[in-house]
DNA sequence: CGGTTACCCTGGATGC
DNA sequence: TGCATCCAGGGTAACC
């Protein structure tokens, strides 16, 4: 479920709770989630580590401990959040960070079991890792660095910006608001936008992502809460996501729902008239 | 190599 | 009510 805000928005609920405390224990409830470390490891691994920092990269919380011993990246994935509050549904707790002095717990729970845990011995190997399948943050993508990754491929201009690998952070509802913003039909290949296009583009990824920051985040249905349960508030002032057969914030048009290819199953909303296709 | 698809999972909504 | 079907915001391996 979460993109880039939220997961922003877990991070900073995160960082305060977490930083430099000591885990006392780190409880693993479901051992297939963990990468990186024998489950049987684990225990002893994550046993009386300080925690050092708590960090976003892309949609991932990487969290630092200190002393060199070791590195957890966490993947919420689909349905993946952390809870400093009782999680409303226990039987979907995968992991607990129990805190010493004074006592607390931090609970990552995921619904669908697609999320991942993953140790890394130092921040070495992590940010090997990190880099081999994270492309720029989004929120820091310099204009030109865009616009080349953006030349080396014809994919469509949605699903490019969705690969991490060519940016870290935005995901199918967040695309869909920057490609309204920018006035750019999802399906336009990537590598014939022009410099002005891409100039709009990156104009407005930031400005997006840092309005849904200041909302915490997108929530709907049983979906994304922040780390105090509670709701983010970008859809109900967004544009594009969720609002099929509503009017166009630019022309009053009706906002389509749609596929377009190279995404398979994923909802697209789009304006037409907005946003035309060449 | 670039691009596309299948698959991993489960809960909730929808439809009959 | 009960059951089947579809849908979902991600990431990666496998495939062509």
């Amino acid at each position: 479920m979460p993109e880039l805000p939220e997961v922003e928005t877990m991070v900073r609920g995160l960082r305060p709770a977490l930083r430099g405390r000591l885990v006392h224990r780190i409880d693993l409830h479901d051992p297939s989630m963990l990468l990186g470390c024998p489950a049987g490891e684990f225990a002893a691994r994550g046993s009386g580590v300080c925690v050092e920092e708590v960090e976003r990269r892309g949609k991932w919380v990487v969290i630092g401990l200190a002393d060199d011993r070791g590195m957890i990246v966490i993947q919420p994935r689909m349905t993946g959040g952390f809870w400093l509050v009782d999680p409303p549904r226990p039987e979907h707790v995968r992991a607990t960070f129990r805190l010493a002095n004074p006592e607390a717990s931090v609970w990552f729970c995921d619904a669908r079991r697609l999320g991942r845990i993953l140790w890394f011995d130092g921040p070495e190997s992590a940010a090997t890792a990190i880099d081999r399948s994270q492309g720029p943050d989004a929120l820091k993508v310099d204009r030109d660095d865009l616009a080349a990754r953006l030349s080396r491929t014809r994919r469509a201009i949605k699903p490019t910006l969705m690969d991490q690998k060519v940016l870290a952070g935005v995901g199918n509802i967040y695309a869909d608001e920057i490609l309204f913003e920018a006035r750019l039909h999802p399906s336009r290949v990537s590598a014939e936008l022009s410099p002005r296009e891409v100039d709009r583009l990156h104009a407005v990824i930031a400005p997006v992502l840092l309005k849904a920051i200041a909302a915490e985040g997108s929530t709907f249905d049983a979906g994304y809460r922040t780390v105090l349960g509670l709701e983010g508030g970008f859809l109900a002032v967004n544009s594009m996501y969720g609002r099929a057969g509503q009017p166009c914030k630019g022309c009053g048009d009706p906002i389509q729902k749609t596929k377009i290819p190279g995404l398979i199953g994923r909802p697209t909303y789009l304006c037409p008239r907005c946003q035309p296709s060449s």
